[in-house]
DNA sequence: AATTGTGAACACATTCACAGCT
DNA sequence: AGCTGTGAATGTGTTCACAATT
């Protein structure tokens, strides 16, 4: 996935590969909850279960950190939580903003999970004057012409798109111009940034179409084991599939502008 | 990813790659709008570009699929948006029951790309039986009691979790028994289930983990290059890229000290 | 002349399997 | 005896680069 590319200094290890970093916070939750039930200590395997990745994996990825366990034993539980929230930049704050205060925004901003791991709601931002003033989750909503202020006034790095596709470019566009260099994008568009800017992109339709061709898939082997062989093996295996990916920039075409207001 | 794993049948080649799969919703949105501008064909070059990939990789991807281009030419829009649309297996229509009608579960029921793609919401459904009756969406919430004959009248097979966390599993459970067999998970929790079950997850607050780590990282190099040596150099490639990223470089340099609460 | 389609090379990720430590 | 840490093997995904085709 992404990019990359970047010339890679070759030796000095401290190159966490992508998908150990995309695992580190199923790890960090799966600690925290042991954590609150005060186990000490845990080993690869039952931490591994908890966060739906095999044993090994979970290991391998453990030693691209450092390898904090202990031979016969596992890892102390507290030492982890710690290690992986400061690798992950969670010993710090990081104040977000949200823009776009729909269905979607409000969900967001409202979301629990947000704010209990150094991410703080630094602000909501709306197009609609008419929102202007109304407090969403305890926030009052500010007007678009509010961003560039806020954002610098406020050190923000980090921001959270959820416009409709139509705007979304143009406030992708207006955070980077105001510092941003962060942004998790829940339009269904594809966002162009400048490089150094990271793009992550949550799209529920993508999401679903995946399912649906697996689901096809599903009962087009049925007929076929119906119809053509017997296949006595096992069809599937336990786990569990995570998801989400990224994406990023590209261009745009000519005119990139994007059809109505929320395509598939 | 996600799922995956089926057997495989080995040769025969109708083994089309998840990667690829998971690309195929880009590139059908970025057909889409050349297909609204009447677009009648479009290079690799031009339709990687809208989709946020590099063209190797959509011909390869296409490649899979059986390649429907012509060499000089390049492909035809509506012949490659039937061809994607039915690899995808949207050209049926999939009911899809929501589960948890909180801010989420409305965004949800309101996101229109839903119903634009095949995807039907055939209920949403709620535990608080004050919701029941309720329209959101234009639909009335459904209490959780009817989740079972819902899902065997309509024929669903793909559900949409929005509960809280603690309630996820427990309607993982009903779904999966009543006949679910995909299922998009939006609470923050990993979900069991029996093989033959596809499940994928949204998750904020682990996107927004990765961003931290990122953004982390960016911040390190920065101090890195100001106080260490003079890299000349460029630090980043253009590349469209897609982004998670990302990367490479650079090493955070001294080490992260090892404060606190237990050594090796 | 342009652009696809694809083998071969490369890069990244997962899994195995066991040596090494506690 | 038990469990981690990790090289080596394997599997998956990406990119290169060019022959094939229109």
């Amino acid at each position: 996935m992404a990019t990359g590319r970047t010339h890679r200094p070759a030796t000095r290890s401290r190159g966490i590969p992508e998908a150990t970093v995309a695992r580190l916070p199923l790890y960090l939750r799966a600690l925290t909850a042991l954590s609150e039930r005060s186990v000490p200590t845990v080993s690869s395997e039952e931490l591994a279960a908890a966060a739906g990745v095999n044993s090994a994996k979970l290991r391998k990825d453990f030693s691209y950190l450092g390898s904090y366990g202990t031979r016969g034993v596992g890892y102390d539980v507290e030492y982890l939580v710690y290690q992986i929230s400061r690798e992950l930049g969670l010993t710090q704050d990081w104040p977000v903003v949200i823009v776009g205060i729909g269905n979607l925004g409000a969900a967001l901003a409202n979301y629990g999970g947000f704010a209990s791991r150094g991410f703080r709601v630094a602000a909501l931002i709306d197009a609609d004057p008419g929102m202007a003033g109304k407090p969403v989750a305890g926030i009052p909503v500010q007007h678009t012409d509010e961003l560039e202020k806020i954002i610098q006034d406020d050190g923000v790095s980090i921001g959270v798109i959820a416009t409709p596709a139509g705007a979304a470019q143009q406030v992708c566009d207006r955070l980077v111009a105001a510092g941003v260099t962060s942004i998790l994008n829940f339009a269904p568009t594809v966002l162009n940034v400048p490089e150094g800017v990271d793009v992550r992109k949550v799209d529920l339709s993508i999401e679903l179409q995946i399912l649906a061709f697996h689901e096809q898939r599903k009962a087009g082997e049925e007929a076929a084991a119906d119809a053509v062989a017997p296949p006595a093996v096992a069809r599937k295996q336990p786990h569990v599939g995570p998801s989400a990916d990224s994406t990023g920039s590209a261009d745009k075409g000519p005119d990139g502008d994007v059809p109505a207001v929320m395509p598939a």
